[in-house]
DNA sequence: GAGTGGTCTAGACCACAAC
DNA sequence: TTGTGGTCTAGACCACTCC
């Protein structure tokens, strides 16, 4: 561009030309973009103007950088749908938990870790499950993988006086632990989830090999059987990996 | 602090800082922050060093900031539950639309501005509603206000055909759109909604007064009668101001 | 060892709000 | 008029990656 018009704003303006040439694949995914000290060259500004360009870039999801490496366009990430046959009965009679489902239905592979322990329900976790705050509970911490990328976090909370066998294991068999409640007679009438964005503290930055600020999708999902809560699930999703699909009657 | 440690990172720990002030109360809602000038002076480093400390704050929701008046703590917003009774025919029964239910339960005030006009459905609209690309559809924009804050926008599209009487009026009148298709006998059986994390562009941060790149809420709602399509909606909601519930049977 | 992005200093100009 | 936050320049040091 030449006749560049007046120059208005130069980190927006660095901002849009790199993310037209982006969108219009001139920089293709993976492909490296010119380094700060060219960019600043080339658009005559200040290194920290080009730093800020990039830095709004950045949040947008359009690139990742890393000191020594250089920046990089991303490629664009296979969306991750949550889908509501997730937490239907015949998945689980068909050996799949709720991720498992979503995975053998999207094409990605799933893989979790686990860690399970008990511990004294705090004020939230009771209040969700209904008992009394200090009662016991087992507690499913996991990070769960597709294609080997970190992309949720979900600590799930059972009144301990429900978790026998398998749920108390790491492994809590085909079907997953709402498999292992039918199996003892807790049928299942219902589940209910709340759907919050946040973003990314430090730790859950970690977890998820991402940065802090993240967006994020928070959900809360209760089991429901005919008479009480048997578990909640606090859930936390990479947001922009995630597609939830939900169906309502309309009555 | 007087024995204060190595610093590590001068912006992170001026915002570990204001933040925990805040966080404390020390800083209560609307109270006015230090300046640059003075938290610079304060901590030792220069004016851009807090610049980005504040920065951070601003991308975590904590404050806001105007040129020229000062940087203040924001309240706790209001926390819009989308529930799932806003798709329950007993309240489009007793007169109120979506929004409105949501704002009738949680307390706050609804209100919308709205243009409807019809256009020919592009591939993208033509797919959700099971129609021919460049086939008519009506299109009802709109604007919500909680409480005259704009928190959410609403392109809703419907083929042309079943758009009588007041779907194509600004006001479609008690109950809303969903109301309108039932009087003309199109029963609606159930709902579909996605849910997607998203960041605000230009023109949506403009229109939510927000700033872009905040994290935003994209639902695509499509009504369904026993033999189709009859709607299809896409929202955008203030993502950190939205809580959707969903409740789904176990079967 | 050369080059990268992350971060910091020091100083500056501006539009704007408040007085 | 004074001070505010928003933005920019110019220069620097660092840990890190890649060769």
């Amino acid at each position: 561009m030449r006749d560049m018009a007046v120059r208005r704003r130069p980190t927006h303006e660095i901002a849009a030309d790199l993310r037209a040439a982006i969108e219009a694949g001139e920089l293709p995914p993976g492909s490296r973009l010119p380094s700060r000290a060219a960019l600043a060259e080339r658009y005559g500004v200040a290194e920290l103007t080009v730093t800020h360009a990039m830095t709004q870039l950045r949040h947008e999801g359009l690139i990742t950088s890393r000191a020594g490496a250089g920046s990089y366009v991303r490629g664009p990430q296979q969306l991750l749908r949550a889908s509501r046959l997730r937490l239907s009965r015949a998945e689980r009679v068909a050996g799949r938990g709720t991720f498992a489902t979503d995975a053998h239905s999207g094409g990605w592979t799933a893989r979790s870790d686990v860690e399970v322990r008990t511990e004294r329900a705090d004020a939230t976790v009771a209040g969700y499950l209904g008992i009394g705050e200090g009662d016991e509970v087992l507690v499913r911490d996991r990070v769960m993988y597709a294609d080997d990328e970190p992309v949720q976090l979900a600590t799930s909370y059972l009144p301990a006086e429900l978790a026998t066998g398998a749920m108390a294991e790491p492994d809590s068999g085909p079907g997953g632990i709402y498999a292992r409640l039918e199996d003892a007679g807790h049928v299942l009438t219902h589940y209910e989830e709340t759907v919050r964005v946040g973003r990314a503290t430090e730790s859950e930055a970690a977890a998820l090999r991402t940065t802090p600020g993240t967006p994020l999708l928070r959900l809360v999902r209760r089991a429901h059987t005919a008479t009480r809560v048997v578990e909640v699930n606090l859930i936390t999703m990479l947001g922009e990996r995630f597609e939830l699909h939900y169906e309502a009657p309309a009555e």
